[in-house]
DNA sequence: ATGAAAAAATGACCACGGTCAATATTAAAT
DNA sequence: ATTTAATATTGACCGTGGTCATTTTTTCAT
């Protein structure tokens, strides 16, 4: 016997999210605890784990919400032609993926989706930058000689290697920025 | 007044690391408890926190060992001077970078160190990785239009992005050679 | 040998994510 | 309106990483 989904349900689950963002807002996303989110929310902790399956499955939802954001102002833009265009282009995106460690971490273990059954937010959200980036290169002026796939791929992956060096002391001589532009021009456009 | 090291402390210490040890072997690295371990090693658990600072820091023991073992097996033999070559030297640490998920997170991480003063075990074999693949390309015969160094940074970039897929489910239809392979031609060996 | 100070080890305790049997609420069938 | 079963909520409880005041052991100057 199928029963109608309940409205305290969506209203329930509407209270702990807006009670998480709250406390991101204020104290970031690495400070978020379980205990605070449902006293916020006024609910028993049980509740929580009713409607997310874990901690991090709340964290890949707010994530996710904040980098589809950034993607879509990626794509509300003109196309860009250029490396720094597209590097300017995907600046939101890269700003918030690095904003705080834990983010970052957390973004690139669910980068990929362990089963086909369980896409989450974060692999969607990869998949999407991928496939915008994807349609950039297509229209711009790129090396042709391996598909824009490929491209985009290694796009991506110079991408999260510029991202990963940002946290690294050993490497903070030259700026992100810095750093992406010159993989990407040596990936995008080789000369050898 | 400075005393000098005890015998009992690294008596102490190797307890641990082959208690932990005799752990990984049989159940794996995610497997590992933090109080099973001091029961091995018949000691208090606070002593553990002594002498690590925390489970992290003893995996990144454990794991940048191994790391090591497999680095010195890639420099030992004839240096590769093809991309498949690379690929099959390279062959036993990204075996078993990917032996486990648990162990691929917690290699990146810590692939970068957060602090000059704090370059741990893994940090040093990213760094390592990242020299012994530049001192094999400046030999072979890749691009020149573009550093050694960069041409160094750009393999490690790919071969975390081909391992990060071996762990996703959409993109499990190419192998991890096949992909890494494919990326290393084309960022090696530009035609275009 | 003795006393003092430094180093090491201890284990009760805490923080926090996550579980689950019990209870409460809701929607539908009668 | 009453019953029934699916759904939602609760909070005591657990597992595990990590802390710290206290105790034990070692080292060294005398």
């Amino acid at each position: 016997m199928q029963k109608a989904i309940q409205n305290r349900t969506i209203k329930t689950r509407a209270k702990l999210l807006s009670a998480a963002e709250a406390v991101i807002q204020s104290d970031g996303y690495q400070a978020l605890r379980v205990e605070e989110v449902v006293k916020a929310a006024g609910v028993a902790k049980g509740t929580f784990f009713a409607h997310f399956n874990d901690k991090d499955a709340l964290m890949e939802i707010l994530i996710g919400e904040r980098l589809n954001a950034c993607l879509d102002q990626a794509e509300a833009g003109t196309p860009p032609k250029t490396v720094p265009e597209i590097i300017a282009a995907l600046e939101p995106a890269h700003s918030f993926m690095t904003s705080e460690r834990y983010v970052f971490d957390l973004l690139i273990r669910y980068s990929g989706a362990t089963a086909v059954a369980d896409i989450g937010p974060i692999a969607y959200c990869f998949e999407r930058y991928f496939r915008v980036v994807m349609l950039w290169l297509e229209a711009a002026d790129m090396r042709k000689d391996v598909s824009s796939e490929l491209l985009a791929e290694g796009v991506q992956a110079f991408a999260i290697q510029a991202m990963s060096l940002r946290f690294c002391a050993l490497h903070s001589a030259t700026t992100f920025t810095d750093r992406l532009e010159t993989y990407l021009d040596a990936w995008l456009t080789p000369t050898g």
